[in-house]
DNA sequence: AGCCTAATTCAACGTCCGTTGAAAGGCAAA
DNA sequence: TTTGCCTTTCAACGGACGTTGAATTAGGCT
């Protein structure tokens, strides 16, 4: 009967992770999370202190393993270079292609989160304090490694071209229809391998042209 | 009479800007904007429409305005190559330090509008439909642009690596204060000249990366 | 002065919001 | 079969929402 409730909770957090992801925290109502979930609006408050703390466990729910699956590319990784050090082609794809890894396992399930996260990530109102609070230890561990693998660069130009990076990686896998759009379909969002054919290698020329010896 | 009347209209674009880049569209209230404006409620529907009529005036008021400038810099560079071709790194400086000119001329008026942008840029729900609708001619010419200084480049490059664009510069302009305390203050958000000296430079490298002739 | 129109205020409409307390149902141990 | 706890439903709260129609003010024209 724990089990019981823990399965309406995953009901009600992927009702919430699907709204939440299409249309923003404040675009979605507890009624509408709960319609979806089909069951009654209390229910959400039995489960989860408040809309806000909803918000938060959408958020918790999938950062742990996400983090988790990016450690191993990074060890992997290092496993390989214990004596040499890697490229930055290396290190990127350590921190990208776990994304399409995931996505590829399991669409419907990281695509909303993956909308959700770029939102965030883009909003001043939420971007600098929960982006710190799930994703600073790893970010941090992978600047580092670049860091070794583009020795005597600047803090700042480190931190800057992650910035860029996150950026188009964070618009990228929100899969707008942006692209789609501006391409007149030439181009497909959702098209995973276009995307790990050239995100890595673009980001990478990025970080080689300005991460130099000063 | 007539300029009274739009006087108070742009103090209601001023307060919906700087709450919706805040906020977004569905985290502020009517009631909030005109508070903020200082004015009835009822003055917001003898003005616009709706509230989504209002908003969309928010992002039509300094698009046009914006895109003239862009366009500008870029005739500015055709102007100076009318035999031989640009290089990307000119193009692309084209498109981003019009937007570093607006904002050192008028930060406060600038940089909620390019808040705002980055939010609706990285939304579902908005991105496809309204970057399409105010940007796309503009972008197209930057990308026949950059095609001419890249040629026999694939269409299908050209565009991915501007979308790797799009999400940096969006991110980036948006200022949300996440580089600052990834940083611990090594950087900021809002140092114009450590952006300009990088950001065009590494998303110039990434094009030069991916788009080679096949 | 009086008039016409544009600009602004006032008061309210029906609806939906986030949240809660109390009651009902369901399952396990006794 | 009863007891007790965990889960779910029901009904409602005060307040805020987007929006509107009618009344009021203000300014340029005759």
């Amino acid at each position: 009967m724990a089990s019981r409730s823990n399965e309406t909770k995953q009901r009600i957090l992927n009702a919430a992770e699907k709204l939440f992801a299409r249309e923003g925290f404040a675009g979605v109502t507890v009624r509408q999370i709960m319609r979806e979930a089909g069951a009654d609006v209390a229910l959400a408050y039995y489960h989860f202190d408040s809309k806000r703390d909803l918000f938060d466990a959408v958020l918790m729910r999938r950062a742990d393993y996400m983090n988790d699956v990016r450690h191993a590319a990074l060890d992997a990784v290092e496993q390989r270079h214990q004596d040499d050090a890697p490229t930055i082609e290396e290190i990127i794809e350590a921190f990208t292609t776990p994304l399409l890894q995931l996505l590829a396992e399991d669409p419907d399930t990281w695509r909303d989160y993956f909308a959700l996260i770029a939102q965030i990530n883009n909003s001043p109102q939420w971007g600098g304090e929960l982006m710190t609070r799930f994703f600073d230890p790893l970010v941090r561990r992978f600047i580092d490694a670049i860091r070794r693998a583009l020795p005597d660069s600047s803090d700042a130009d480190l931190f800057w071209c992650y910035h860029f990076l996150s950026g188009a990686l964070t618009l990228t896998f929100a899969e707008t229809g942006r692209i789609d759009n501006l391409s007149n379909g030439v181009c497909d969002s959702s098209d995973m391998d276009a995307i790990n054919e050239r995100l890595p290698a673009f980001i990478a020329a990025g970080f080689r042209h300005i991460c130099k010896p000063q």
